[in-house]
DNA sequence: GGGATGATCCCA
DNA sequence: GGGATCATCCCG
């Protein structure tokens, strides 16, 4: 499927990141590398609410070379390693508000050969139906730390056509230790999608 | 310097 | 269900 690519302006970021995880999904997200482009529909994304989440890595104001991007501006990439895998988040609301939404599945649209290259011998619903699976098979990595989703090589562009797809919600995956924080419903998903990770 | 800790993935 | 595996953080 072709589809064209409108990078999506930095007003849409300004938002807090429970309003911010909904919005993004059926949005493209778009990688270029040296070996070319691949690019996949958002489906699937989970709300870290910064200082009063427990679960998110700024909980109360933490400031730390990690997260440190979390305290800048709208739109800003911020990936990290998860044992051997990165991540990639969205930051979300002003300055000094350490808040991100986690990109958690999509759906492949564009480079399919470059996909399933680096996720060489899985079948294709295992390509991008995960966190670290997606960062794996678009080329996204920890030099993408920083950058801003309005400018190539990491974007976010326009996808499909609003209520195309109906969204629901529910408690984040992964975060068990977080005392109350793990029942919030901060998940957001496209009801039905192949991709949502298991 | 070192030990503990994960917003995961993959295989058994 | 559990091991792999390693950057990051914090303590000493």
């Amino acid at each position: 499927m072709w589809m064209e690519r409108i990078p999506l302006n930095q007003s849409f970021y300004e938002k807090s990141a429970l309003e911010l995880a909904p919005a993004l999904l059926g949005k493209l997200l778009v990688k270029e590398t040296a070996d070319g482009m691949a690019s996949g529909i958002i489906v699937e994304t989970e709300a870290y609410m910064g200082a009063e989440d427990r679960a998110a890595h700024s909980f109360g104001n933490r400031r730390t070379r990690r997260t440190e991007i979390m305290f800048g501006k709208a739109g800003s990439v911020y990936t990290y390693q998860m044992h051997t895998h990165t991540l990639v988040n969205v930051v979300a609301a002003e300055i000094d508000t350490p808040q991100a939404v986690l990109i958690r599945a999509v759906e492949p649209v564009d480079g399919l050969h470059l996909m399933e290259q680096r996720r060489k011998g899985r079948k294709q619903l295992e390509w991008t139906s995960g966190p670290g699976k997606l960062t794996k098979a678009l080329g996204i990595a920890m030099s993408d730390y920083g950058t801003h989703f309005t400018r190539r090589p990491l974007q976010i562009c326009e996808g499909w056509p609003e209520g195309a797809f109906e969204v629901v919600s529910g408690p984040r995956i992964g975060i068990d230790n977080t005392g109350e924080a793990r029942d919030y419903p901060y998940r957001f998903w496209v009801k039905d999608n192949a991709y949502i990770s298991k």
